[in-house]
DNA sequence: CGGCATCCGTAAGGATACTG
DNA sequence: CAGTATCCTTACGGATGCCG
């Protein structure tokens, strides 16, 4: 028989879900302490990458509701992004897993082999 | 100028390719009562999904230190995973992940598009 | 400045079959 | 029971170029 859809239901799945893109926990860390504008985010990311990349990235998260778009209606453009209110939530789950990142890190450098 | 490599360094990267996994989240969860076999395992997975596929994934989990592989030396084989000492760690993380994704779904219910 | 459309390459996941 | 080897397919990220 087939498994239930769990999406939506599971937190867990639901959770990793949101997670698996490839930059979105760097971005949602970077707009942890305030709007962000586009040009700025990309000069932060720890990696160099196109705008396109970035650009879908930040469209994924808007879609999830993770992050708010804001857009000024000026020339030249300004486009802010910022934390939704269930965004901000996830700064808890940011500040434990900077931790336990850390110490993962720590656990690396223990390691002799690889 | 390149940027630097973080990995090993920033603990939002690390943390980051330590979950893109598809699955490693909720193999986490479900390591995270106790041991449990591979055909225990593959059952207990939210999607159906091939002992190829699992098998890779705890492959992975294990390389990179998170979970522990004991193998019987019995016929018929057995084999238990289980949480490293690291992988223990990452308990906090599910826990406070458990938490946000309970609410991300209810936030799920509140939106009237897609 | 902040996009979108398009194309392309790669890596990860899935299916199938064989093994101790 | 618990794998590995192999092939296939798809999704995602990256590169390039055009636009308001």
């Amino acid at each position: 028989m087939e498994k239930p859809e769990l999406f939506g239901i599971c937190p867990y799945v639901t959770a990793q879900k949101v997670l698996t893109g490839k930059w979105s926990i760097y971005i949602m860390y970077l707009l942890s302490d305030g709007p962000v504008r586009f040009n700025e985010l990309q000069r932060r990311m720890p990696e160099e990458m196109t705008h396109t990349t970035l650009s879908r990235q930040l469209k994924v998260l808007e879609r999830e509701g993770l992050i708010v778009r804001k857009e000024y209606q000026q020339i030249p453009p300004k486009v802010e992004y910022s934390l939704s209110e269930i965004g901000i939530k996830f700064k808890e789950v940011l500040s434990v897993l900077e931790e336990w990142g850390n110490e993962y890190i720590q656990y690396l450098h223990t390691r002799k082999d690889i």
